[in-house]
DNA sequence: TTATCATTTGAACAAATGTTCATATATAAA
DNA sequence: TTTATATATGAACATTTGTTCAAATGATAA
């Protein structure tokens, strides 16, 4: 950080929060957690698998979505590592990979539910 | 949910999880809550907050954005009482206004720090 | 009052995002 | 092989989103 020509208010202040700050890396990968989960239809998704699996059509249904929209979510997730999948024929299971995402959301449940 | 005339694998399994699943105000309240950690900036704003209140131009330089780009972001974090503020004289502070969303962030760091 | 500082606001613009539609795989059954 | 089913993918489109810039408050000091 550079503070030399930059109006600071309380530099001690800043220096000391600037220090506790996560490295951006770390900012950066938070913040593609909390995106995943900041879409209505992926937050569905997730909350739809968080007891069981369930094929992409179920899913879908449980969506109110198109397939085709969800597997374009479902790949984003994916990707992001919180969610899997295995084939059995012509079906694709789905179900969570990240337990922490599963503590999160129930958290912020929690949150939203009671309190 | 209408599952009459639509495609679905598990008949069961959806009904049981649709049970399970939270209300659409209550997932929609959520979805809030990550939207608002799922930028940079505004988690960047978050993170600062965590220890003390900061005044707004001192965050700018917290985050590396224009006293404007930050005064944005506030009033959306201000909107969804994720911080409060307080004025004293010219300078307005802000602060953290919900104990709730540290806990999020606490886990998710600690998820992508050790695990 | 005027001048200055800290912050806010509105409009405009660019960039990112989610869904739709059409098409392409992959698997199974006929 | 052909047909049907389940899912995946790419391109296009509309919408949303974040930042910039300029201008407007609100507060203090001269």
């Amino acid at each position: 950080m550079d503070i030399c020509d930059v109006r600071c208010i309380d530099e001690e202040k800043v220096k000391k929060t600037h220090q506790s700050l996560p490295s951006d890396e770390n900012i950066n990968r938070m913040v593609e957690i909390f995106k995943a989960l900041s879409d209505p239809t992926r937050l569905k998704i997730v909350l739809s698998l968080l007891n069981r699996e369930h094929c992409v059509c179920d899913i879908a249904v449980l969506c109110g979505q198109s397939d085709s929209a969800v597997s374009h979510q479902l790949r984003i997730l994916r990707t992001l590592k919180i969610v899997k999948n295995r084939r059995e024929g012509k079906i694709m299971y789905y179900s969570i990979n990240d337990d922490h995402v599963v503590s999160l959301i129930q958290m912020s449940l929690a949150h939203v539910t009671h309190g």
